[in-house]
RNA sequence: GCCCGGAUGGCGGAAUCGGUAGACGCGGAGGGCUUAAACCCCUCUGACCCUCCGGGGUCGUGCGGGUUCGAAUCCCGCUCCGGGCACCA
């Protein structure tokens, strides 16, 4: 008898609950369907994937693109995805609303991180590469993305590779005609140059000669000069700890490597350069055209830094040489006291004089002996400086006296000539002119050297009274520069007068006079710089370039790409704490690769092969391109192609990707690079969009808590138990509760996995969605998913019984409350969607589906459930795919139209306003929802609570706001 | 220092053509179902005060002002948090 009433626990789900296990099944199921029958496969208009083209052919196209991933080693956590998630939803909801849709996914395979963690495995990069993008292929497809995978491609590829290699050549083989403004073959400039019709751009002719003087070698040398991507020899940031150099953008504002955290140092090396800067006008311009977020175009317009000024020419003293110095304040120049090179300037061996003038002050020196001797102390001690350092001295100016002195165009006063480090060599002219009055730096640099401040611009009452100062107080009261605007002062020559004019005036005025005088002209310069582009790395794109025997890069013949990468043993790089070791390129120890014998038209000669290789931003700056017509071998992608799914609409657009969606930390790297190479392809007339990107969006981040103990070590937050007062323990230990990004450093990490296993992936997409706007970060709280997997299990139930699994939708007409409400939800729903507000579709959705369980709490009207079951496709596509298959529809709705709201349906017959007093809300009457002003105001007059209210009192004003309220002003 | 973005209940967030602040979810409270529990369903849930238990009032969207019949929303001045740039002449 005992054991009769022993009831063990029985698990008494029901059979047919939409629980973890069946999502699964469901989502297993859909996926493997999806790809069996090529849902998502995205027709061309031509080539070998236009296959069902004349099906889709009268849609609109619509390119949906993610930011591709880099394939690191250590697999997803939940954070990642997001944006994925984001796109998929955008893209499916495009594809029924009658798009055809191109949305597919890449590997970002080249580079640092994959190389890293291949040098900290021991194995060879290609190896883990493809394990990792095999691995994180696996954990994305289980998210169920929509993605044709017919185009999937990675950087690292072969068939890829060899594109970015032709794409540098055309860099290679191209000049900027800026006359044009646009980039053109460099065999045109060849034949112009040669006709006479073209002079070498300014700086590219050995000094005092004509090109018809040139003999072969010079010419050469000259038109090199003109590539936009060419050899110089120019300070560069060196990593010795990552044994490569760095772009700018790679550089962190401590002078460290934004990978690996190593310190850099600037030092001049040979290196290939792409000369970005030839594009800063368009890329700053194009911006306009864009639809970007205002903060991503802010830092773009903040990076190409334009500012306009003017070119001023100080001559020596005496002899035939002038230096040009840039300034954004021509009208101060009557107060220029000195002048400044960069201690890099060319110019600055030939302004070194031999000895120091008489009366030389000794702080100038730098207590040398003889000007040489202090110039090349101070360069040798710029150079050692990291950028670490010279950042944190920031404050303090050093700088040495040249010895000599320059004539300042305005008033023939001889200025003394400085270097020092405050003064930059790659921007503007690498020399400035110093107004200590008026410029900060300038100031501070004087006051340490005891430099002549002399006052041409006078400040407003308010700016003297500011610092404590009588107005008009001398300038050697001055606390620091007046930078401001103000009124122009001892400003006149025999020739020209500023004095009594603004700022904007005398800039004007004294530019005008300065290019009468041909001492000077206006200037635009830019902050922006070009690009270096190649790295002392194995893990890389090879350049196309191989080196004759006097020293000339030749392109390797399109016939003849890919220049494969070679098979060496030691690939890792020659890494050194000594920031005086040299780059030594991986690739240098190919021996039998590095010796090449080759016919470039001349007849078989040798060669040596470029060693250095390409950054990683190369694979991503054109792989949207690739996606087009990933296997064409002839082309890199075909014009016909590009021009359907990226050319541009309307004249005046820019064309191209119609939703890009990625992280804001490529604001300034990638997404900038990414469009340089654009517009150089739309130059050759190799497409027809003018930028890569049209619509541009950044999701916002997942964070989470993270816990940190007593001695700040980061503790799993997995573990971490939360009390009822408020406190954290881990391991029976008070912990310290953080908030920051997902990730491993913080041991907060929560993985996809976890929630396939709890939830399945369709919760997991819908809580994505549901937690925040899309563009916002938001926290990770696992204790919320709950809410949406609850949702989806009520939908479920909404059609299907849980115990038998029968289909129990009824036939039965919607009642027009209902049919309201569906409506008001597709609406809404339609237009969450288009927004990218997905939050609110989730919540339009729960609503309705609150709705239709008090309605009908045993079995919904057909009607009613099949449109909830297509709005809710784009975010959680199996269930509704199932649910779909299960209500009789046998093919997959993932080209079904989304359903449409019934503007009539939308506005109900009368509606409930409420009814303010002097602004607060008193009461509530219903009228008819199209009333006019005159019966609302009547039926707010009339309604019992109003009229108790007044109490008699007069009704001043009545605003009644048709369809919104009825406000009562009373004295 | 300069340039951006943000701040709404215990939590995530909704409402931005100025028009009922707090949709939707989590968490919490109560009830139904159940021998019991889970699941599920229903009700309530910004704070404070009053209440004859029907309800009513005051305050309230980071802070201080302003415009307006009416402000989370617009304007001025701040605070704090996050991001970008930073000797760029």
């Amino acid at each position: 008898m005992a054991e009769v009433h022993q009831v063990t626990h029985r698990d008494e789900t029901p059979l047919h609950r939409y629980d973890a296990a069946l999502a699964e099944e469901i989502e297993a199921k859909w996926q493997r369907r999806w790809a069996d029958e090529g849902t998502f496969d995205a027709p061309n208009p031509t080539g070998d994937l236009s296959e069902g083209f004349a099906r889709v052919g009268d849609r609109t196209k619509f390119f949906a693109l993610d930011m591709f991933p880099y394939p690191s080693g250590s697999g997803l956590h939940v954070g990642h995805p997001l944006g994925y998630i984001g796109t998929d939803v955008y893209a499916r909801f495009k594809r029924m609303t009658g798009h055809n849709v191109l949305h597919t996914m890449g590997y970002d395979a080249f580079g640092l991180p994959a190389e890293q963690y291949a040098i900290e495995t021991g194995q060879h990069p290609r190896v883990t590469t493809e394990a990792n993008i095999a691995n994180m292929s696996r954990q994305l497809a289980r998210l169920g993305l929509g993605h044709d995978r017919r185009r999937v491609l990675a950087t690292t590829d072969v068939e890829y590779y060899r594109w970015t290699q032709w794409i540098f050549l055309q860099l290679f083989e191209s000049f900027y005609d800026a006359e044009a403004g646009r980039a053109r073959p460099i065999a045109e400039l060849i034949i112009e140059l040669d006709a006479g019709d073209r002079e070498p751009a300014a700086g590219t002719l050995p000094q005092g000669t004509a090109w018809s003087d040139l003999d072969a070698s010079e010419r050469r040398r000259v038109v090199d000069a003109h590539r936009l991507a060419y050899v110089s020899e120019a300070p560069v940031n060196w990593c010795p700890g990552l044994g490569t150099v760095l772009a700018n953008e790679e550089v962190n504002a401590e002078g460290r490597s934004e990978r690996g955290n190593f310190p850099v140092v600037r030092r001049p090396l040979r290196q290939w350069m792409l000369r970005i800067t030839a594009y800063a006008e368009r890329l700053l311009a194009d911006l306009d055209l864009l639809d970007w977020p205002e903060p991503i175009k802010a830092m773009q317009r903040n990076w190409i830094g334009r500012s306009t000024g003017a070119t001023v020419s100080f001559a020596a003293d005496g002899a035939g040489r002038s230096i040009e110095v840039f300034t954004t304040r021509p009208d101060t120049l009557f107060g220029a006291t000195y002048v400044v090179l960069a201690p890099e300037h060319d110019l600055v061996d030939a302004w070194t004089a031999a000895a120091w003038p008489e009366g030389t002050p000794t702080q100038w020196t730098g207590g040398a002996p003889d000007p040489r001797a202090a110039v090349a102390a101070y360069r040798a001690a710029t150079a050692r400086r990291s950028e670490r350092d010279r950042q944190a001295e920031s404050h303090t100016k050093t700088g040495v006296f040249t010895g000599s002195f320059a004539i300042n165009p305005v008033n023939g006063d001889p200025v003394p000539v400085f270097i020092a480090d405050y003064v930059l060599t790659g921007y503007g002219t690498g020399a400035i002119m110093a107004v200590p009055a008026h410029d900060e730096r300038d100031f501070a640099f004087a006051k340490t050297f005891g430099l002549g401040i002399v006052e041409v611009v006078h400040p407003p009452a308010s700016w003297f009274a500011g610092h404590g100062l009588d107005d008009g107080a001398g300038v050697e009261l001055w606390p620091g520069a007046f930078t401001g605007d103000g009124t122009a002062t001892a400003s006149a020559n025999d020739d020209v007068s500023l004095d009594g004019m603004a700022v904007p005036e005398a800039k004007a005025a004294i530019t005008a006079w300065l290019g009468v005088q041909g001492t000077g002209r206006a200037t635009v310069t830019y902050k922006l710089r070009d690009w270096l582009f190649s790295r002392q790395r194995y893990w890389g794109e090879p350049f196309p370039i191989v080196w004759d025997a006097e020293g000339f890069p030749h392109a390797v013949p399109a016939d003849q790409l890919p220049v494969t990468l070679p098979e060496i043993d030691d690939f890792t790089p020659r890494v050194s704490d000594d920031p005086d070791a040299l780059p030594e390129p991986p690739l240098a120890r190919a021996t039998d690769w590095l010796e090449v014998t080759l016919d470039l038209g001349d007849g078989p000669r040798s060669y040596r092969r470029e060693t250095n290789t390409m950054p990683q931003w190369a694979g991503s700056c054109w792989y949207e391109l690739r996606y087009l017509d990933p296997n064409n071998t002839d082309v890199f992608v075909d014009p016909e192609i590009e021009a359907y799914w990226m050319g541009p609409r309307a004249a005046g657009e820019s064309g191209g990707v119609d939703l890009y969606v990625g992280g804001v930390e490529h604001a300034v790297l990638h997404l900038l690079y990414a469009r340089f190479w654009h517009k150089v392809l739309f130059d050759l007339g190799h497409v027809s969009s003018l930028e890569p990107f049209h619509r541009l969006f950044n999701q916002g981040y997942v964070q989470a808590y993270a816990y940190t103990d007593d001695r700040g070590f980061h503790v799993p937050a997995a573990d971490v138990v939360e009390g009822d007062d408020g406190t954290y323990t881990y391991d029976g230990e008070p912990v310290h509760r953080q908030y920051g990004k997902m990730g491993k450093s913080l041991k907060n990490s929560v993985t996809p996995d976890e929630m396939y296993e709890a939830y399945g992936a369709d919760t997991l997409r819908l809580y994505e969605m549901f937690t925040g706007p899309f563009d916002q970060s938001r926290p990770w709280n696992t204790r919320d998913v709950i809410g949406v997997h609850r949702l989806l299990q009520r939908i479920w139930r909404n059609v299907i019984d849980e115990d038998t699994g029968a289909v129990t939708v009824s036939d039965e007409a919607v009642a027009p409350e209902t049919l309201r409400a569906l409506h008001r939800m597709i609406d809404a729903a339609r237009e969450g969607y288009d927004s990218l507000r997905f939050n609110t579709v989730v919540a339009r959705i729960t609503e309705y589906d609150n709705h239709l369980i008090s309605t009908f709490p045993d079995g919904v009207p057909r009607d009613a459930v099949e449109p909830m079951v297509l709005a809710l496709a784009p975010l959680a596509p199996h269930i509704a795919e199932e649910l779909w298959e299960r209500l009789g529809h046998a093919s997959s709705l993932a080209w079904e139209d989304f359903p449409v709201a019934d503007a009539a349906l939308l506005v109900s017959e009368t509606i409930e306003v409420p009814v303010q007093i002097n602004g607060k809300v008193r009461s509530h009457v219903t009228v008819a929802a199209d009333a006019t002003p005159d019966l609302l105001e009547a039926a707010a007059l009339a309604d019992g609570r109003i009229t108790e209210l007044l109490d008699g009192a007069e009704v001043a004003r009545v605003i009644a706001v048709p369809g919104r309220l009825v406000n009562l002003v009373v004295k």
